[in-house]
Formats: C-alpha cells, sequence, structure tokens
DNA sequence: CTCGATCCTGCAAACGATTGCGAGGCCGAC
DNA sequence: GTCGGCCTCGCAATCGTTTGCAGGATCGAG
C-alpha cells in the first residue's frame, strides 16, 4: 500500500525492471485474464512492484494497440433536464466498475447535432454508444444504423429487438395513474399527452387509452389533447384549451411532471381548487415535486436503475459481441401525494 | 464533401499513400502548426486525399506521442445534486467549443475517491482539471499540489491565489439576502449555516454577520447555528433547535435551498405560517423552489456561468501555460417569491 | 542418458500518430 | 562551374502496451 511518490508517470517497464523480468512477462502478469500464462511466484513479483510503485496502465497506449478505448459515449438531449442525472449517475457508476470511462454530450434533441456528435464519438474511438435520445421518427440515431458500434438504447426499443435497450413500463405506469384515479372514484379523465414523435409520449398516450378501455371506459376523444413538448407551457396550453371546452372533467394524466405543473399554473390563474375540485397525476417524479402545493402524486421511474442497467447491457455486449441483444423493461412505480382526490359530486360534497 | 464508406478505420498512413507521400509528410501537411513546412501544393493535395477518405486522425495514437488528449477531467461530488447540472452544461459547451471533451466523475465527496479519481484522470492523460469539490481543509484536492498539472477551482480558491479559480460571490450573496429582510422591518433574523469545513458554508456564515454589523445589529449568537450537512434533515434539525429557544426569531436565512425545506418541514409539523409567522430566505434557486409552498424566496447563483468560466480559464490556460492565473467572482441575485414578508408586530399585525 | 513435452519468459513487432534529423534538389551567387 | 543555403520531404525513433513466436530450462518417460 506504500504508493511511491506520483510524480511523474510510472510506466510498464518501470514495474518490469524493478521486479527483475521484461516488460512482456509484467504484462502478462498484470493482466487477469493473462495470467496464467506465467509463473505464479514471478506474477507476485510483478504485481507486488507494481503496487510499491502504484502503477496505472496507460489506457491510452494499451487502447492504441487493442484498439479499445474503454470509454462509451453516452448521448442524451440535456443534462440540464432533471430527468438525466440519475440517469448519468447510474450509467457512470456501474461503468466506472469496469473502468469504462463515459464520454458524456448533449444533443438537445437537434438531429444534426447528434450526427456531429457521433461523428465525434467515432473519432474518439469510443467502444460503445448509449443513446438516450428519444425520437422514434427513426429507428436509430442517424449514422448509426450501418455502424457495427455496441449501442445501447435508453428510452426507445427498436421493433425487431435488434438492439438491447431499457425502458422504463409507460403502458402500465399510466396505467397505475388510470387505476388510482378511478380508484378515487373519477371517471371523466382527461389525458395531456406529450409529442407523440417520442417514444414516450407515444406509449403514454396509447396506455391511457388501453387503461381506460380496460376499465370499460370508452375515453372521450375531446378529453385527450397531444402537446408539442413535454415542457411547462404546453401543458399550461393544453390545459386552458381543456377547460376551455366545458366539459366535465374530475382528473387530468399528464404527460410528464412539467406538464403537470402546467396545469397547477392554470389552476391558480383560474381559482380552481387542486385536488379539491380537479385531481392531476404527474409522471417521472421528479426531484422536489413533493414539495410542490399541492405535492405532486406522479409516477416514479427507477433512472438510477435505468442507466445503470443500461451501461451494464453495454458492458454485456463488449465482453461477447455475439450475445443475444436483451431488452430490459423495469416497472414503475405510483406515488401518492396530494394533488389527487375523490372527486366532488354535484352538490360540492365528495361523492 | 464525398465521404468514403467509413466502414473500416482510415489511417494516416492511407491518405499518404493516396497523397503519394510520406506519413510524416502527410501529418505535417495535416496539422496547422508545422503545415508550413511542407510545399503547399503538397498539403493541399494531402488535405484534398484527406477530406475523400474521410479520415479522422485517430486522438489515442496522437495522445500516446504527444502526451496531450484533448480531454479535461471534471471533479464535481455529486451529479445527483440540482446545483451540478447547469455548472456541467456551462463546461461542456464551452469545451466543446474548443474541441475538448470533459471527463465527468462523482466524488461523492469522499477524499479516497478523489484521489483515486484523480489519479485515474492523470493515467488517461487529461490535459488539465476542473474540480468543484469544496472541501477547504486542504489547499488543493490531494494528489494535485505537486502536480503540474493545469487546474481550475471551482466554488474555492487559494489564499495565495496560486490557481485559477471561478467563485460566486457567497458574502454578497447572503448580503442580498440580509438587506432584503432588514428591508421588510425584521431585525431577529436568525442563521442556519452549512458545514463550515466547506468554504461556501464558511463564507455564507461570515457574509451573515458581516452583514448584520454592517446595518448596525450585533447578531444574538443564540441565532446563529451550524450544521453538519447541506441538507433538509439538517435544516430540520437547526431549526427546531432554534425554536426550542424560545426566542424572538421573525426571519431565517438558511445556508442553502435544501436546509430551507428544512425548515418547511418544521413549520408545517408546527403550524407555523411562512411568511405570516416568519420568513425564509434559501440560497442557490435550485430548480422548482418557485413551486414549493410558499414558493421560496432564494439568492441565484449564474451556475452554468460558473461552469462555462471555469473551463473558459482551463482553456486560457492550455493555450498559455504561463498566464496570470485569474480569479473571477460572479455576482449572485436576489430572487424574491412567497417565503418573505413583514414581520407581525406583537398584536397580530403587520408592524 | 537422451529426448520430447511442458512451462515460462524474453525478444521484437506491432498499434497510429508525431518529430528530430538528415538527404536530396533546386536556385542563386560568386 | 562550383558551392552554399533553403526548401521539401523521407527515414526512423518514439510514446506505453500487447502479443505471436521462439528459445531455454526443467522434468518425466523410455
Amino acid at each position: 500500500m506504500a504508493n511511491a511518490d506520483p510524480g511523474d508517470r510510472v510506466t510498464l517497464k518501470d514495474v518490469a525492471r524493478r521486479a527483475g523480468v521484461h516488460p512482456g512477462t509484467a504484462s502478462r502478469a498484470l493482466n487477469a485474464e493473462t495470467r496464467e500464462l506465467v509463473n505464479g511466484e514471478t506474477a507476485e513479483r510483478v504485481l507486488a512492484a507494481a503496487e510499491e510503485l502504484g502503477y496505472r496502465p496507460n489506457p491510452i497506449a494499451r487502447g492504441l494497440k487493442t484498439s479499445r478505448s474503454y470509454t462509451v459515449g453516452v448521448l442524451i438531449p440535456d443534462l440540464t433536464n432533471p430527468l438525466f442525472p440519475p440517469i448519468v449517475r447510474g450509467i457512470q457508476d456501474r461503468l466506472e466498475e469496469a473502468a469504462y470511462t463515459p464520454l458524456i454530450v448533449n444533443t438537445d434533441n437537434d438531429p444534426d447535432r447528434e450526427r456531429a456528435d457521433i461523428e465525434a464519438m467515432r473519432a474518439r474511438q469510443v467502444d460503445g454508444l448509449i443513446t438516450a435520445t428519444a425520437r422514434r421518427d427513426q429507428g436509430l440515431p442517424a449514422g448509426l444504423e450501418r455502424l457495427s458500434l455496441p449501442v445501447v438504447l435508453v428510452n426507445r426499443r427498436l421493433e425487431d429487438g435488434a438492439r438491447p435497450s431499457v425502458v422504463a413500463d409507460d403502458r402500465k405506469g399510466i396505467g397505475l395513474a388510470v387505476e388510482h384515479l378511478l380508484s378515487l372514484g373519477h371517471r371523466r379523465i382527461a389525458h395531456l399527452a406529450g409529442p407523440q414523435e417520442l417514444s414516450t409520449g407515444h406509449l403514454r398516450h396509447d396506455g391511457f387509452i388501453e387503461a381506460m378501455r380496460a376499465a370499460g371506459i370508452d375515453p372521450d376523444p375531446e378529453l385527450v389533447l397531444v402537446g408539442t413538448a413535454f415542457i411547462e407551457s404546453e401543458g399550461e396550453r393544453l390545459c386552458n384549451e381543456l377547460l376551455d371546452r366545458e366539459l366535465e372533467v374530475t382528473a387530468i394524466v399528464a404527460g410528464n411532471d412539467l406538464m403537470a405543473v402546467g396545469c397547477y399554473d392554470v389552476f391558480v390563474e383560474r381559482g380552481i381548487d387542486c385536488p379539491g375540485e380537479i385531481s392531476v397525476v404527474g409522471y417521472n417524479d421528479m426531484p422536489f415535486v413533493g414539495w410542490f402545493s399541492p405535492p405532486l402524486t406522479t409516477v416514479h421511474l427507477p433512472h438510477y436503475e435505468i442507466g445503470a442497467r443500461a451501461a451494464g447491457l453495454l458492458l454485456d455486449q463488449l465482453r461477447d459481441p455475439e450475445i443475444e441483444p436483451a431488452q430490459v423493461l423495469l416497472e414503475p412505480e405510483l406515488v401518492v401525494r396530494g394533488s389527487t382526490a375523490a372527486p366532488l359530486a354535484r352538490d360540492g360534497q365528495p361523492a
């Protein structure tokens, strides 16, 4: 454990010299897979020498020879979106265990940037890619289809399952929200959907319809509105539009938490009591939504685990390129807080 | 612009062969600084060949020789802390402009991990380091002092100013908060301070005392409590302790937003009206605190700019290692929301 | 005692780029 | 006509590892 001075780099040659062996031998002794090729005693001597000198293999040199960079590209839309930090953290932690380093870029959902980023990652010789950008118009981000680079998809899944992916079960998640509202007694439930080009927006929309039908309710088309982005202002716009229709509606399933917040805006503006007059449930369980007024009932996704699993799948693929691409589906969880309650009867009393 | 098939990597040798020159010559032609060493016509031929083949220099091989990686290490405590994503995003964006890539690691404020991370970054040949870990017990993260690696400090500053740094003016920020409360009529103001080992905790504590004195008020020592971490539960604990003392107190300056939230907990529990009976101001302006109940008055820090400036300083230093280490001080800004109001007079009416 | 097999280890060639050095060609000056 | 200088370029070493190959030592079997 006595690290020598880390002043200047200690190279494999130094270790070899100290152990009295050839660098080649030292290399074999240090790498677990080739260690069996060298005498146990010698190996120990090398390991000891490495330890004493505080030797760290130079991944650059190693990568040059093995044409592996021990580096993984991570494409996300925007780190600033509270959805992604836990995912990224999961990726980082899992990758770190395997001595891989993630290179993280923000695409801002711009296809051009996405292309450029992928090109840049390729130039940097990444060994694989994790992409959490969720447009579903094309199967894969442009420039990846013909690329024989291990890729794992987050929040998106290929129809043919040709690439490993990890997604949360949005259908089921929305189902949880709907069932919760139904069990409270709601029947006139609206859905403010996210953009349908995004797989998440699409799945949640479908999930909503499905869950309503499963309960024997034919969802009123007037009660489902589709937005152009998963943002607060869209939630606000849609909510206003919904209320302007002056239909009976006692609960709203928002496409995500931000859109739910947009509803809050409208309620404040119009003096509507939530959850007294209308209930809202969000999606994602972003940090701090429990502190909102009212605390937001929402669907929690295992973000960290999503990231960790994605990284795990990529590592699997790196170890064995022929491996069957796994499709991981993670379970969402309903978090009941203060934005949902039983609907009022006509007379203003709880039904 | 006609990229050949990107199927397999094209190397410098390929380019050289196509241009009918030696790889060494091709290398010189490709690099802007050495281009003058080769005949203009030849250079053009090489450039053309490179373009046609879609040549991308292999940064790994280049790095091996030049021991430059065009890579920068970024040390943060925890990406999951909402403070950091905007900072990181600022770093990423600024670095990207200069074709540098950040390697981001989470230290979890663990000195051992910090050491290991720095060691790992060194092994990866990072050209520089940005560290946003803010313990102030030692001057620099362990293992950096003697290292001749360009470093810029975020949220921390060396006494001797030997390294460039960018920090927000915490003294002034707290001053803003105090002045705001004073102007509302508060006199009995408490401070729930963060850990004093962190420079931010320390500076804000000092800033509080200073600002009070500047207003001619000698701060009651009973009204300033010091916590062990910048977290909600500490805010809660401290707030309880404060109220248990049964002193007159009409406002609280929390060490950060999370601690302010801890106060909210206590208020709910004890049935205290905020801001009616007591005002609270936070620090950092985390995302969504405007949605809390009541919306949190807090001090906003230019997080994105902090990151961007830090990256800028590092780039400066990489371009010219002899450059004077700049010390950047950024301005905080008070954001008044709903958690502060004029204190009540004894009779329950606004004073 | 000899011979082949088995281990272990050293040697040297890669990987893909950069770069000091020197060789050759060309030109102008004397 | 010769020589010096400059421009351009090729040669080869190098960065730190990995890895195929082969040689030397050791050992057991015949």
